[in-house]
DNA sequence: TGTTTAGGTGAACAAGTGTCCATTGTCAAG
DNA sequence: CTTGACAATGGACACTTGTTCACCTAAACA
């Protein structure tokens, strides 16, 4: 890579409509396959008639130190990536939530989803679901609320969701009247499930029709 | 892929001393490269005259439903994880520490620690690290003790530590008497810096030498 | 005006890459 | 003994894949 001429130092990582489009399609592509595209799937992605105009994006990605790549070697890129937010700092137009309700689309039709949010969705979730054999379909939640703090999820923290069915016990993120609540899931023998806060200030909480289980938390992730 | 036969249904996941080595290799190639290898890298590796052995092996575990690999495309492999050990099932054999020390070699020689002893210890640390921009060299520790619980910081609980100078406050990892311990970094104006428990049952504590800082914490993860 | 950046088309080439065929040897089980 | 699994050598082929060259347009800036 050429040195860097002052012009170039101030629009390094200043990256174009067209340019980031190509990263969040790799980055992408990745996530959801487990290996990077070819620069011919790169090109049918986005219509482009040669495979020139996706090199021209990938080296102005490199110039910029955006992504490596290896030469002549097929489907070997890495990103670089920026300082991740610090887990501290979510960044200001994240989704909010209320007292974990789901994450918008996310759980509906996620990839469409991330694709047009950008990185801050999809990097949320791999922090947290990069173990699981399930990843690409559990997901994050941020706690807002107090509601679980005598188990020790505070507000703030981020929560693992995999979907599938409670046992008695789990917590659980749950759908009560179209929010998404996080509590314990509670069941015994035949009785009607209900969902028990860990902090006795809060109420148990008895659906009036079928508890929907969005999915059972993993894991709690907190950030330093 | 083919009916499988009884006996080949008692055969699967059963992998040779050698399909479990190129397993290993492949794995860890990309977790160190970002991208997954060759067939030729692989032969390489294992001194193959031929690409035909590294097929055969590729197909055995294909067969035995261990990876999953695009026919015709190159370094397209997907790992068929196994449900990742739940993490509060750490296996039996997974290296106990004594209030956080270094995971023995691996900060000191990672690649190689993780191809001996196999694959858990890269697993543990994929979970905590996928989000970090110096991914290949932060690793997480298991919590041992009840320092630092004020900080809600528990006992077996993972904890992510970035290699990084530290600031004032930070909890940070570092080495006492070649014993790691997890504390807040406490360093005022020029006086020299101390460790500090969270947990008003343990002393501060004032190194003797230079403090060694192995890195500075930045998330909790707790399985539920 | 000229230059640079951005974003492409078109085309071809070389190398990387996966795949397959033929063959051999060892070992274990029936 | 035969068969199947495992593990390789040797070799060749077809396709994927990255790369380059030539060229074009548009916009912004000096």
């Amino acid at each position: 890579m050429d040195t860097c001429s002052p012009k170039q130092v101030n629009t390094m990582k200043d990256l174009t409509t067209r340019q980031q489009e190509i990263l969040t399609f790799i980055e992408h592509y990745e996530w959801r396959n487990g290996y990077w595209p070819s620069i011919r799937e790169i090109q049918e992605r986005f219509n482009f008639k040669s495979t020139n105009a996706v090199m021209g994006h990938l080296r102005a990605l490199e110039r910029k130190e955006v992504i490596e790549r290896i030469p002549g070697q097929a489907r070997t890129f890495r990103i670089n990536r920026p300082d991740a937010p610090e887990m501290n700092e979510i960044p200001e137009d994240a989704t909010e939530v209320v007292d974990i309700p789901v994450m918008g689309d996310i759980a509906a039709g996620y990839p469409d989803r991330v694709e047009a949010a950008g990185e801050i969705g999809r990097l949320q979730v791999d922090i947290a679901s990069a173990g699981y054999s399930s990843r690409r379909r559990s997901f994050a939640l941020q706690v807002r609320g107090d509601s679980m703090v005598d188990a020790e999820i505070y507000e703030g923290d981020m929560v693992v969701i995999e979907p599938r069915d409670p046992h008695d016990g789990d917590i659980v993120a749950a759908l009560i009247d179209g929010e998404t609540t996080l509590k314990r899931y509670m069941k015994k023998g035949n009785e009607p499930p209900y969902l028990k806060a860990e902090n006795k200030f809060y109420p148990e909480l008895y659906p009036i029709n079928e508890l929907t289980v969005q999915g059972v938390a993993k894991a709690v992730v907190r950030s330093l």
